[in-house]
RNA sequence: GCUCAUGUGGCUCAGGGGUAGAGCACACCCUUGGUAAGGGUGAGGUCGCGAGUUCAAUUCUCGCCAUGAGCUCCA
């Protein structure tokens, strides 16, 4: 055989007289090295495939080890089949199915009669631990088709033989460690000791294929990391997570309640209201800044509005109907079919383009029981949405105003970081190509044209038009989709939308719709969890609390409550004979921005002390000083409060 | 909608076939205290709703509703 040259990341290569496999060359490059091989990525490609792969000649390969973040599919992979394993030895009679690799870590499905207890997935973890610790080597090998049937046939794993038959190849790839192997495409570690560190989850019901018509199968989610620091920072996150939740913040701030006389309709309190409006008057703001105007358009809707949009074909399940005096009503689900009828009421001319109009009309979407979720999923909610009908030439512009919109908003909100996803024309799709080419020239010029980096999500778009997703990270690096702009071809046809252009004939619109928080009730439960409850000044429900040492200084504290009132403060003074360090506590857990400590010495000296959220003081604080600072900080709705404490 | 779990004062939870308990919150009293919980007293619940079993149900069984985890869905 000829040499078969292996090319490395640093240009140099590596000759074989036989096509080697990945842990061959790795070995040829070092011990230390091939110990801790992994898998391979080749030919810049991002799969990771199996070290047992044989290369061919010409490859460009990089190795991929147990301590690089590539390497954690691979370990999160042989997790779960060690998971399988230690189930299986445990409880023989159990079935095994798939486990995926999945976000941040990776689950395995069972055929079970019953599903696992807590107790159950302790005793599981303690047999992986013992699995890690037997340091079996994992093998490949190949059997055909028909030998893999067989073979899982015998051992009654009647999902396994369904997943072969349904495979479309001759031969099928098993992975083998100790006396237990699994049909597998891989790629796996070395050996079981390499999943060093493995946490169990939790457990829950999912469906075979994911079909609810199928076998109810019992899924343990777990995850594994390269090491016991990466694990133990992970279920540091996923705690952090649950003091976040907004649920939990919701009520210990005492924003919003759930009830079930209304399931998926939240309350807000007075001060989540707060919140709301200080969301919507800052989005009004820039509405004015951006040329949308603010329209109001009916709650209830003959039902023969959905009809000519469409909605009632596509979207009846998640719509609420209503029958009065024999005629069939509903409740809008959403705002566009409405500011279609709105367009259409005044005559349009291509002087009045683009028409943008944006709308807080509360929407009422039926939401499957089971889906309901704090505030994140809601069946009552109201939308930043707004509407921009345009001509095709307008939409370039329109897109990058857009995006610069929600780039100043999500920076304001102290979002920094973003995604943008770009969906293109999906196989089942309405309205001209000449319309799809423009629309996705003009999606993509504009973030072009702007600098902005996007990923593309081939044939994702709405059947309607192409359109933008905007995902939002947050601090515990989850991400949100919040913001979407999507154009649509389809409903300036059903209602018929026109404008006379300057060859006095008529041309038909495009319709953009586009949001940049999303719901507001979705959007606050998401920021909450961004921000652990801890809201910049402007959001703040309660932004100054003053607390009195002792009775001595009441008046004092009520011409300070005045006076920040006064200049448009939200302010609490807390005069209850309690001792400073209660009140300090109470006001703590609540967020306050600023607490105003006041006793003898600031009252002498006419200041104040001030406390933070982050519990730094300052004291002696001149009262005009604190006046002036915070009222710049409330008008520039800064995320820094950092002036008080240096 | 499906599977499993849960549902006890405003909140967090304990209890358990003989009509209920703690802490916090709340009210009143004492305390006037310098940066995360001072003390006392008191009020507050037909134990999610409905049916069944039982001499007796908040406790057991079934149904419903809601919530949670996950699945599925998400024009």
């Amino acid at each position: 055989m000829a040499d078969v040259k292996i090319y490395l990341p640093d240009n140099s290569e590596k000759v074989f007289d036989h096509e080697p496999t990945v842990l061959e060359v790795a070995q040829s490059i070092g011990d230390r090295l091939a110990k801790d091989t992994v898998g391979a990525q080749i030919n810049d490609n991002k799969e990771i495939i199996d070290l047992r792969t044989p290369l061919a000649h010409g490859t460009q390969l990089k190795i991929v080890t147990l301590s690089q973040p590539e390497g954690l599919e691979v370990i999160r992979h042989s997790a779960a089949h060690i998971l399988a394993q230690a189930v299986q030895e445990l409880w023989p009679e159990i079935q095994v199915t798939i486990g995926p690799v999945i976000a941040n870590g990776f689950f395995y499905d069972f055929g079970a009669k019953t599903s696992f207890t807590d107790e159950q997935l302790e005793l599981i973890e303690k047999r992986m631990q013992e699995i890690v610790k037997r340091a079996a080597p994992i093998e490949l090998s190949v059997l055909s088709k028909q030998e893999a049937i067989a073979t899982f046939k015998k051992l009654g794993e009647n999902y396994k033989v369904e997943i072969i038959e349904d495979l479309d190849v001759p031969e099928v790839s098993i992975y083998t460690q100790g006396d237990w192997f699994d049909l597998c495409r891989g790629p796996h570690v070395q050996l079981t000791s390499q999943v060093k560190s493995l946490k169990l989850l939790s457990h829950a019901g999912a469906y075979w294929r994911g079909d609810e018509n199928k076998d109810q199968l019992q899924r343990i989610y777990g995850t594994a990391f390269s090491n016991k620091k990466e694990l133990k920072e992970h279920l540091r996150l996923l705690e952090e997570a649950k003091k976040r939740d907004h649920r939990k913040l919701g009520k210990e701030l005492g924003l919003f309640y759930l009830n079930p006389l209304s399931p998926g309709g939240p309350f807000f309190t007075p001060k989540g209201t707060v919140i709301y409006n200080q969301l919507q008057n800052y989005m009004r703001e820039k509405y004015v800044e951006f040329d949308y105007q603010e329209v109001i358009t009916p709650q209830i809707y003959d039902v023969d509005l959905y009809h000519q949009s469409g909605h009632y074909g596509n979207y009846k399940e998640n719509m609420y109907f209503t029958k009065i005096d024999d005629r069939d009503f509903s409740v809008k689900p959403m705002n566009c079919p409405g500011h279609c009828v709105l367009y259409h009421m005044e005559h349009k001319s291509y002087r009045d383009l683009p028409y943008r109009i944006a709308d807080f009309g509360r929407l009422h979407r039926y939401e499957r029981s089971g889906v309901m979720h704090g505030l994140t999923r809601v069946r009552s909610f109201c939308q930043d949405d707004a509407h921009i009908f345009c001509t095709t030439d307008q939409m370039q512009t329109e897109i990058e105003s857009f995006m610069k919109l929600l780039n100043e908003v999500y920076s304001t909100l102290g979002m920094t970081d973003y995604h943008i996803y770009f969906s293109t024309r999906p196989k089942k799709r309405m309205g001209s190509e000449e319309n799809w080419d423009r629309a996705e020239a003009a999606l993509e010029n504009a973030l072009k044209h702007m600098g902005l980096d996007f990923e593309i999500n081939e044939g994702d778009g709405a059947f309607y038009g192409p359109k933008l997703d905007i995902m939002f990270v947050d601090a515990l690096k989850r991400p949100w989709q919040l913001g979407t702009l999507q154009c649509d071809f389809n409903m300036p046809d059903a209602f018929n939308l026109n404008y006379t252009g300057s060859d006095n004939t008529d041309h038909r619109p495009v319709m953009l719709h586009r949001a940049i928080l999303g719901s507001l009730e979705r959007f606050i439960g998401v920021y909450l969890e961004h921000t652990a409850g801890r809201l910049p000044l402007w959001l703040s429900p309660v932004q100054v609390k003053i607390l009195n040492l002792t009775d001595a200084q009441i008046p004092y504290c009520e011409e300070l409550y005045q006076q920040l009132k006064a200049i448009g403060l939200r302010v609490e003074l807390d005069q209850r004979s309690e001792k400073l360090g209660y009140k300090i506590r109470e006001a703590q857990t609540q967020r306050v921005s600023y607490l105003l400590v006041v006793g003898e010495k600031e009252m002498e000296s006419n200041t104040v002390s001030i406390r933070l959220k982050n519990g730094k003081t300052k004291l002696a604080v001149a009262r005009s000083e604190f006046f002036e600072k915070i009222e710049k900080e409330q008008e520039s709705r800064s995320l820094d409060e950092s002036w008080v404490v240096e």
